[in-house]
RNA sequence: UGCGGAAUUGUGUAAUGGUAGCACCUGCGACUCUGACUCGUAUUGUGAGGGUUCAAAUCCUUCUUCCGCAACCA
């Protein structure tokens, strides 16, 4: 990867090994498995595994799995299955956080014991009544707050015993309920909830929550660097709290980044799963989706992915990416290493007159103009061939390189022909060119060394393969969800252009079997692979640029 | 409202008191058998006011705006 990342997160790991408070560097990535990885996790992966990685520490994933009337096993294989198609190794190891429900309940009983912890009898809404709404002022202690530990205790434990029904105790720490951080007034840190749990099933009816669970389980895993996104910063000093009251010191400490956000893209899982059910999308791994599956699907390499994040950079302020910059990302990694291929997307039919009838030849065009040892394939030339319909104007705009009538241009590899005239259909659209080739000229070297302007692709009607063609854009026409107005229905934002499928589109020969995970360029078109689910159609990656604008029309 | 956080060019991110830099985007140009790639080049920025200082994006102060939290969610 690339060298040693350098911002805020590694100043303080760089403090803490300067002072020798730590040896090895410990991090973690914990999603809760409640929906798929998208590129926003990305985010959260790259910090803590490029960390890891840079100071030769340890990296865990963990799934913080403590609610389970939200989570289930779909998301923990996909979740695995994402991580590993990332390359992000786990090299501390893949964890469970409901594999540490006993440690949790065995401290939370020495909590109790301790008089740190307390078993409140206060419903939800009393609760919220005694933690004080009017913000600024004081909470109320809960009359259970002063309750003997021993009580606690014995209440704490007939709840793990299934006695009582869900909400109708908690357990609570005993912090402050004065502090102007409301969670550090007295905060839940278990509940009850007869619901069984994806992984231990009905071994337990109440759980952990959040707060309380997961600083132990990072303590348990030996983090030393807890990074997590910016929402959980007021939570820090409950953190602090919890590992310092269990007995494990400076370390874990947690540290906070702001999310990532990109232009026209939904990140919430909510809004995601929501597009999902609605079958707004085919699914979870749309290639319109930014989840990772729908990511991979579409053709997007892990080493793209990661070096967005990583040039997107890490900071605390609230940022949102031009969806362009991961374009450019995926781009400059496929430009040096993907192998040509020749398709026209949009057919116009264009005859050489002057070309022997029935002909056939073929000519070696490089898979790779860049790197010799690409080598070269034949690509089987003929009089009729597929050119594309942007490549053609009757008459051409200002600048314009391509064939026009009277023009001259090189097809790719093959001749030089000049456009002699065109066949209209009624209403006055081309239907065929008709050109003459400079028969001299095969493998496009003029012998007088005259210069030509343009260069189009081709495909030989009679060699074409025919195949449909998916042109992904944006899922939604608003920059940002900020964008849409209040009360407004984010669905009425959607991009009715999001995706666009081209029938008939011309492909040569030598991508009849290509596979799904293969990538070519279709030479000044863009970057495409054959979809995963339906491999006679083609996935468009990202558009190649065209520095080219045609002028308006005005 | 209370608490916490953040404001640097169109976007993102650097610069710990000393030349506001880098990348993306955009424009222009060069090159080219991909109008790609590559190369060159240009434009635009420290939220506002006050203060300290020889010197402020940086320190102090007042203000403004934005974001998060205020769950028996994570």
């Amino acid at each position: 990867m690339s060298e040693k990342p350098s911002n805020f997160l590694t100043e303080v790991i760089d403090a803490d090994l300067a002072a020798g408070k730590v040896k090895e560097i410990h991090t973690r990535f914990p999603p809760e498995p409640n929906g798929y990885l998208h590129i926003g996790s990305v985010k959260a992966i790259w910090i803590n595994w490029s960390i890891a990685n840079a100071y030769g520490g340890k990296f865990n994933l963990r799934y913080d799995d403590t609610n389970p009337a939200r989570e289930d096993v779909e998301y923990v294989n996909s979740i695995r299955e994402d991580l590993e198609w990332l390359g992000a190794v786990p090299n501390g190891g893949v964890y469970y956080g409901s594999d540490y429900f006993d440690k949790c309940y065995e401290y939370a009983e020495q909590l109790i014991l301790e008089g740190k912890a307390y078993v409140c009898e206060l419903s939800r809404e009393e609760l919220q009544a005694y933690r004080g709404d009017d913000a600024g002022k004081p909470g109320k202690d809960s009359p259970w707050r002063e309750r003997d530990a021993q009580e606690s205790l014995a209440l704490f434990r007939r709840m793990r015993a299934g006695e009582f029904a869900d909400g109708e105790k908690t357990l609570r720490a005993k912090i402050d309920m004065a502090s102007p951080n409301m969670n550090l007034r007295d905060p839940a840190i278990y509940r009850i909830k007869h619901v069984a749990h994806h992984r231990q099933g009905d071994k337990w009816c109440i759980y952990p929550l959040y707060d309380y669970a997961h600083p132990i389980q990072d303590a348990l895993e030996g983090i030393t660097h807890s990074m997590c996104s910016l929402e959980f910063e007021n939570h820090r000093p409950l953190y602090e709290w919890v590992v310092q009251n269990l007995g494990f010191g400076e370390f874990p400490k947690q540290r906070e980044f702001a999310r990532l956000n990109i232009t026209n893209t939904v990140m919430s899982k909510r809004y995601l799963r929501e597009l999902v059910e609605l079958n707004v999308v085919e699914g979870w791994d749309d290639p319109r989706m930014p989840t990772l599956c729908g990511l991979r699907r579409r053709g997007y390499t892990p080493e793209s992915l990661f070096r967005f994040v990583e040039l997107a950079g890490v900071a605390k302020s609230v940022s949102l990416l031009d969806a362009r910059m991961l374009d450019f990302c995926i781009r400059t990694q496929l430009d040096p290493v993907v192998p040509r291929r020749v398709a026209v997307l949009e057919p116009l039919k264009l005859v050489i007159d002057n070309y022997p009838a029935g002909k056939t030849e073929a000519f070696a065009l490089p898979n790779n103009p860049k790197d010799e040892n690409a080598g070269t394939r034949a690509v089987s030339f003929s009089g009729e061939i597929w050119i594309e319909q942007s490549d053609f104007a009757q008459v051409p705009p200002p600048k314009f390189k391509r064939l026009s009538p009277g023009s001259e241009v090189r097809l790719m590899g093959a001749y030089l022909i000049t456009c002699t005239c065109v066949e209209t259909d009624e209403s006055g659209n081309v239907t065929c060119v008709h050109a003459n080739a400079d028969l001299e000229t095969a493998n496009g070297m003029p012998a007088d060394g005259r210069k030509t302007r343009g260069t189009i692709h081709w495909v030989s009607c009679a060699h074409a393969v025919d195949a449909a063609v998916n042109l992904y854009d944006q899922l939604f026409t608003q920059a940002d969800m900020n964008d849409i107005p209040e009360g407004a229905d984010y669905k009425d934002y959607l991009n009715p252009d999001s995706v666009r499928t081209l029938p008939g589109c011309k492909l040569e020969a030598a991508l009849a079997d290509a596979k799904p995970g293969e990538r070519f360029q279709f030479v000044r078109t863009g970057y495409f692979t054959p979809d995963a689910k339906n491999p006679a159609r083609w996935n468009r990656i990202v558009t190649l640029k065209d520095s080219y604008k045609m002028p308006d029309a005005t």
